[in-house]
RNA sequence: GGUCCGGUAGCUCAGCUGGAUAGAGCAACAGCCUUCUAAGCUGUGGGUCUUGAGUUCGAAUCUCAACCGGAUCACCA
């Protein structure tokens, strides 16, 4: 029971007695108090005016006297207007943060056996082009939403769903053969992924300028597309694909190995990972059966065509497309296959989709659809839909050039970090390899931080030009304050200073102190708050109140030299316990933290 | 046009189950390295919380309307 629960139910008997009411615990309108008032929590009084038939100040003032009187836990309080603070004695703090300090696995929950299964699909890129920045936010926004599930007590499975099928692949595999034949990523230096993007680009390039071509054979736009000699060229291949023709079987699986050899190179870097991973080339046929089974039981139906399309009209919603007129697959198809093996897979409690704002259409279908197809799942499932990335001068777009290449990122962002850390000379004591993991830590550490503090439903800008800071509230600032903290154990370690177990509960400390430990005593809420609401944000804007507040604390303060054997040992306790709540939220956010840099 | 999401300082963002004088960082300016790491700290300036109504003791927060921006409404994925 924290505190916040022992002042709510020492209130709600005050209020019994005093004015013979009865409240529930979420009338009872307990906040954190206001830095420029005294007092640590405030509880608003004005709802119980009625009652007490008094006014504010003196309502404010009998509740709190009833409070000191009757509960030892509290050691003050004043009204001011409508606002009662209380004062939380000193003694209460301590044993707060003597709790903290022996919890092994504070701000988590253990994951008992019959805990549910949640399974999070996240990154699910396309074989054709490498990962850009709108897949960082994907990736960094499932990874750790994945840990915070684990935090809060459920058994996690991470998913990928690689779209490896479909023209778009067949276009840089025709552009491969045409102008590419022998080109492989060992002989040219580059990374698969990277490579099949360029051929996807090829092909566009001269897919353009065949178009140009034919308009100047006065064709009109459309004419010109139908017309096309390479699109028709990448549309048959897709037809053998279809039909198992081996060469080009064989040359599809040639550079999806490619592909996937430096997907795996970007997610390493990135730090994320999947316990299992699902191929649209395998799901989609499950997916056609499934469609066929909902058409014979009258849940879909044909058109002349023989295309097959849900009547979603009673939902609000429109007629959706699920079968083509030649019975081959789309969008929709494929993900009602994917769910389906899935569901065979495991057997999951909630299924998560950490996919782009830009669906939200998409996955109220597929919820629907899934839940008139039988699965007692499909109402419940969860989009967390996120905002894109956008550039300061607009959206990115492909064709002007204008994508972050998520490892041109990564890359930049690592050597920032060590031209900043050279300058302050932060690595002249290290090893050239204790250097590389150090820079990499904090140049990922900005990249990550940056990204997961904005909520993320919303859009947010990006400006690669101006980088990412590396004050304020950004992920170095906290890693800074981390290492820190760390040098100061580490010197109170050579000096034979011994942390004990237990402070003394009679230890007189001061206001900021105190706040320290507030909101270190807050954090598992926090970590179960971000959980619920699918929001990495919120463990990262709590982590930078926490580093901000330490540092002010830490300016007035010198630890070691503080001549109280008691107070130093608090101090060191207290700071002890904050590199631990640090490191716990940064692990959430997949953010590493150094022990010095 | 229908549906959904957003609009808070010059910029990037917090705050949103209604509560006190709306907060940080960046940028600008002024200070602080005999102090456990200055990637830090302190101070100054900067706001019609898009607008208008409503609900009430009280609205950035809830409701309605308008305006602006984005997404989506494909035999693309």
């Amino acid at each position: 029971m924290n505190i916040h629960q022992q002042i709510t139910s020492g209130i709600q008997k005050a209020l019994d007695a005093l004015y013979q009411i009865q409240v529930a615990d979420s009338q009872i309108q307990l906040t954190k108090t206001k830095k420029e008032f005294e007092g640590h929590l405030t509880l608003v009084i004005f709802p119980f005016l009625k009652a007490s038939k008094k006014g504010p100040e003196q309502t404010g003032d009998e509740i709190g006297k009833y409070l000191m009187e009757n509960m030892p836990e509290i050691a003050g309080y004043n009204t001011i207007k409508g606002f009662l603070n209380l004062q939380i004695a000193s003694n209460i703090w301590i044993s707060l943060l003597n709790d903290i300090q022996s919890d092994k696995e504070y701000g988590t929950t253990k994951i008992e056996n019959n805990a549910p299964l949640v399974m999070i699909e996240y990154s699910s890129p396309n074989t054709n082009k490498p990962l850009h920045l709108g897949h960082v936010r994907n990736n960094l926004l499932g990874y750790s939403l994945a840990e915070i599930k684990k935090a809060t007590g459920n058994n996690v499975v991470k998913t990928n769903i690689v779209n490896d099928r479909g023209i778009h692949i067949c276009k840089s595999m025709l552009a491969w053969e045409k102008w590419g034949e022998g080109i492989t990523p060992e002989n040219s230096g580059k990374k698969g992924d990277h490579l099949v993007g360029d051929f996807y680009v090829l092909f566009d390039k001269h897919y353009k300028s065949e178009l140009a071509e034919l308009q100047q054979k006065s064709m009109s736009k459309e004419e010109a597309e139908a017309n096309s000699s390479l699109m028709a060229e990448a549309r048959e291949m897709l037809r053998k694909w279809e039909a198992g023709d081996m060469k080009v079987v064989a040359l599809w699986e040639m550079m999806n190995t490619w592909v996937y050899a430096g997907f795996d190179e970007t997610y390493k870097q990135m730090g994320v990972n999947f316990d299992k991973i699902y191929y649209e080339s395998q799901t989609y046929i499950d997916g056609k059966e499934q469609v066929q089974e909902g058409l014979q039981k009258g849940i879909f139906y044909e058109k002349e065509d023989k295309s097959v399309w849900a009547d979603l009209t009673g939902e609000g919603l429109d007629h959706k497309l699920l079968l083509r007129g030649d019975g081959t697959s789309v969008y929709m198809t494929q993900d009602i296959g994917t769910a389906r093996q899935r569901f065979n897979d495991y057997p999951i409690n909630q299924m998560i989709y950490v996919v782009g704002n830009e669906q939200n259409y998409h996955f109220q279908v597929l919820s629907i659809l899934l839940d008139k197809l039988g699965f007692d799942w499909g109402k419940d499932l969860v989009h967390f839909s996120y905002g894109m990335v956008e550039l300061p001068e607009g959206k990115m777009k492909s064709r002007e050039g204008t994508v972050v290449d998520a490892d041109d990122l990564m890359a930049e962002m690592i050597q920032t970090a060590e031209e900043t850390s050279r300058e302050l000379g932060k690595l002249d004591d290290c090893s050239p390899e204790e250097a590389k993991k150090i820079v990499e830590t904090i140049g990922l550490g900005a990249l990550k931080y940056f990204i997961l503090k904005v909520d993320p439903r919303k859009n947010m800008v990006f400006n690669p030009k101006e980088s990412i800071d590396f004050n304020g509230n950004t992920g170095p600032f906290i890693q800074y304050t981390h290492a820190r903290i760390c040098s100061v154990l580490r010197k109170a370690d050579e000096q034979k200073i011994n942390i004990p177990e237990k402070i003394s509960q009679t230890i007189p400390i001061s206001e900021k102190e105190q706040n320290l430990v507030q909101l270190l005593s807050e954090f598992p809420q926090v970590v179960k708050d971000a959980s619920n609401e699918c929001s990495p944000a919120l463990i990262a804007n709590y982590i930078y109140d926490l580093v901000k507040e330490y540092n002010q604390f830490y300016h007035d303060f010198s630890i070691l030299k503080e001549t109280d054997n008691d107070k130093k040992l608090f101090r060191l306790m207290l700071s002890q316990n904050i590199a631990k709540a640090i490191r716990t939220g940064m692990g959430l956010l997949g953010i590493e933290v150094p022990e010095r840099m």
